[in-house]
DNA sequence: TCATTAACTGAGG
DNA sequence: CCTCAGTTAATGA
């Protein structure tokens, strides 16, 4: 078993990721976030101004690279600008939950800002740009202006729902459903931010990965994603899924949108 | 390194 | 007896 980092290894594992500086502007970085709030919440021109002014740097992470570990005490939010993350648990054994998966424009540890240490790992699943932004310039921004709080609130409720769906998921559906699941799941949340491209989607995880997220060996989940293409359902190739019977992918995955609550409420 | 597949094994319905 | 899934190992891209 590969050992990976984890809250034990925060003395004793290998010297932690150094991120370069990224050029990359952060005006880019701020529009998938935009995007989000505008499809969960709608928001105000005057919250819009407020996050296009927040401060963010941005850096660049290999893929596999942890961001936050297990145990840390955050400083920062991370935003994501581009390419895919995730938050997970490793066990003494090394064997690691991917509990939840996180594409550009979400802030995966928003929550570090009221539970200072993390209670999971956050790394990087592909080469990412990344953007931090203080807790500190969080709190002001909170306390300047409520309804952004409210947004980011509500944010945070959204992923406890998905985490929800998540325990469903993995627990009591058959390894294709989970499968199917995630990747619905994967392709509404990139329809926000218009990463869709007609009948398929971007899905950049190794099957190590998949595994992980599934709760199913790397090999299982190979077999898994052969069925699905046999049965004419979906195809993974190259990081990217395309649906080949959309009637039949639902069915499978036994897929209901409303947790993510993607409709603003009024 | 990652993906693919076969062969074998065992649990459980 | 059948399906699902883990292990191991070989091989290909």
């Amino acid at each position: 078993m590969q050992r990976r980092f984890g809250a034990g290894d925060c003395n004793t594992g290998p010297i932690s990721y150094q991120p370069e500086l990224a050029r990359v502007p952060s005006d880019m970085i701020r529009a998938a976030l935009v995007r989000r709030l505008r499809t969960s919440s709608g928001i105000s021109d005057d919250d819009v101004k407020e996050i296009e002014q927040l401060p963010i740097a941005v850096r660049q992470y290999p893929a596999e690279t942890p961001v936050v570990r297990d145990g840390e005490r955050a400083t920062d939010c991370c935003l994501i600008a581009d390419g895919f993350c995730a938050r997970s648990k490793t066990i003494p054994s090394g064997k690691r939950q991917i509990l939840s998966i996180h594409i550009p424009g979400e802030i995966p540890d928003l929550m570090s800002l009221f539970l200072h240490v993390m209670d999971h790992d956050l790394s990087t699943l592909t080469p990412c740009t990344l953007g931090f932004i203080r807790h500190e310039t969080l709190r002001k921004l909170h306390q300047r202006s409520p309804s952004v709080a409210e947004l980011f609130w509500r944010d945070t409720l959204i992923d406890s729902a998905m985490f929800r769906e998540w325990i469903v998921n993995v627990g009591q559906r058959p390894a294709p459903a989970r499968l199917a699941h995630v990747m619905i799941e994967l392709r509404e949340r990139l329809r926000v931010i218009e990463r869709l491209d007609g009948n398929s989607f971007e899905m950049p995880l190794t099957q190590e990965q998949i595994g992980e997220a599934l709760g199913i060996t790397a090999v299982h989940a190979n077999r898994v994603i052969k069925q699905l293409r046999q049965e004419g359902i979906v195809e993974l190739h190259r990081g990217r899924v395309t649906v080949l019977d959309e009637r039949k992918f639902l069915e499978l995955a036994d897929f209901d949108g409303r947790y993510l609550h993607q409709s603003p409420t009024l």
